[in-house]
DNA sequence: TTGAAAGCGATACCAG
DNA sequence: CTGGTATCGCTTTCAA
């Protein structure tokens, strides 16, 4: 490269930045960006990082179960969030790693600042981060990890929500649906636990309802649904609930009248369903918030972790409650 | 952390990597771990593959749309797939870059591989990446790239199949949604295309309808649908399927009789619906097809492209034609 | 304005 | 069996 342009290493080195510090003369510098393009030059992210001390690398690790429309959208406002501070956002592939291992396997790119959705990460794990140079480390989860920042996503919020609106609807024998999906369980736990505390104190019953993602499940859980003696039933989410609808409107069992039914996440086919499908909306945190945390940590990464509660939740009241 | 354990940082490098060709006194290795534990230390990757001149990174842009189910277990079943093959897969977050610019940055990662779905990617930027290190180059799309292998998706054969069983139905006036979302045209445009092929040189007509996946646009799509005089459509999804059938019955336009509905990508909410939905099922390469596909082009990189045909497309005709 | 050289962290070779 | 040392590609400081 730098034969080719008949300059030296670091006169390439000072074109290619746009370094200030430093005036090449323009011949100079046609000659190196002729020499680049000819020989498709480009400069080697390693060597540059590792010389520098440092990247602009945010890692996160890959989603590794099929993830709603919500989630997508939320990661692809902060890729681009991000982008905009000149953060590299990269999702790491971490197929069967798990706490430590994962870390250190983080710990190895040498990332600015790494967002961990889920809590499978302890302190010990984020000392590991931040020592190996991460300046920011930022857990999406239900509870936060001491030395990392955390955006709680607070999911008893969603079952309270519901609880809350069932009860108001007048209803007292509470189904919630608990799916058997591997994976799901940090979401659907909480979302019953904040059943139960909504319905605490009252007389009203909650019965946990696991139910796997397939209609013959839903049919054999409709079909002793009488026998049960529920008069409502949050479904966990709205695909769910769109099963379970299904079953027991075949069942002959009538929504609202002798079950009210209700979702989460206000997806459109909600909306699709007759009736349509009462639901819980849930406001993620913005992409572009997530960054700003992200930039500020990372400029200034002696500052006491931040803890934000996000996650909005609140009732779209539609036909089915 | 070679001064802590008290030993050069060659000898730290072999008992690390358990280098065989050399062999270390056990009390050695012990302190070296020791002293790694203590410190937390873990090996630098840039470094790393600085000095080995390449990497185990198979690199592939994140997608910047939602995307379904389908495609989310793909990515997962290819994640993991590659990484029994120690492979560390990466998606990384290219905002707005596009053809060149795109190729560019992810060369400078120097991955090992890099698999792009879409075909935004010319023959020139290919040769980059492989000037750059990367000893395959996979698409994922609807054409071959000249010098990188090619897995084509063939989205005609989807409308072709839906084509095909409309007219077979005995259906003569056959309307296709075209999503207006953008982004979306890769797959909606073969799709058309393939109704098209499906009943060229019969009497039956093809009419597009452009949709957005909103319910208000569904509602007028379906209020002027008796004047449109179709018979039959093939709703580009599952999910714009019931998206207009929705509005249909809404309208109370008779399906199947009045006008028949076919989805595609055989997803659970159709087989909810009422009726239930007829669809096209895809059949999306394995993960572990592709999988070895990439580990074969690492391995031989002088070799021939390949070019695979996947996507295998078949009706499942249900209630809704 | 440009060139020479040090050094980032890990590895592989060759001496000791 | 273990320690020095050159090397990967790039940036940066210092001299020329």
């Amino acid at each position: 490269m730098a034969r080719l342009a008949g300059v030296s290493r670091a006169t390439v080195s000072y074109v290619l930045n746009n370094t200030s510090a430093v005036r090449i003369s323009e011949p100079t510098r046609r000659r190196v960006h002729e020499a680049a393009k000819e020989l498709g030059y480009v400069p080697h992210a390693a060597a540059r990082s590792l010389r520098a001390g440092h990247s602009r690398m945010v890692l996160m690790p890959a989603p590794t179960f099929p993830v709603g429309p919500l989630y997508s959208q939320f990661i692809s406002e902060l890729q681009w969030a991000l982008g905009r501070l000149e953060y590299t956002v990269v999702q790491f592939g971490t197929v069967g790693l798990h706490g430590a291992e994962a870390a250190r396997a983080w710990a190895e790119l040498r990332p600015v600042a790494v967002l961990v959705p889920g809590s499978d990460l302890g302190p010990k794990d984020v000392a590991v981060l931040k020592r190996s140079g991460a300046r920011a480390v930022v857990t999406l989860g239900s509870e936060a990890v001491e030395g990392a920042h955390a955006l709680l996503m607070d999911h008893e919020a969603v079952g309270l929500c519901a609880g809350t609106h069932l009860y108001a609807r007048g209803r007292r024998r509470i189904g919630v649906v608990v799916p058997e999906e591997p994976g799901l369980d940090a979401f659907s736990v909480p979302r019953l636990e904040g059943v139960r505390r909504a319905l605490h104190g009252t007389e009203a019953t909650v019965t946990d309802l696991p139910l796997a993602y397939e209609e013959a499940a839903a049919a054999r859980l409709a079909a002793r649904w009488r026998e049960l003696g529920l008069d409502a039933v949050f479904a966990y989410n709205d695909e769910y609930a769109m099963l379970l609808m299904r079953a027991l409107q075949d069942e002959g069992v009538g929504i609202p009248q002798e079950t009210a039914v209700i979702g989460a996440d206000d997806l459109m086919l909600g909306r699709l369903l007759r009736p349509r499908l009462s639901t819980v909306h849930i406001e993620l945190p913005s992409g572009r918030d997530l960054a700003d945390l992200v930039d500020r940590a990372v400029r200034n990464p002696g500052a006491a972790p931040e803890t934000h509660t996000v996650l909005g939740a609140s009732v779209v009241h539609r036909d089915s409650t």
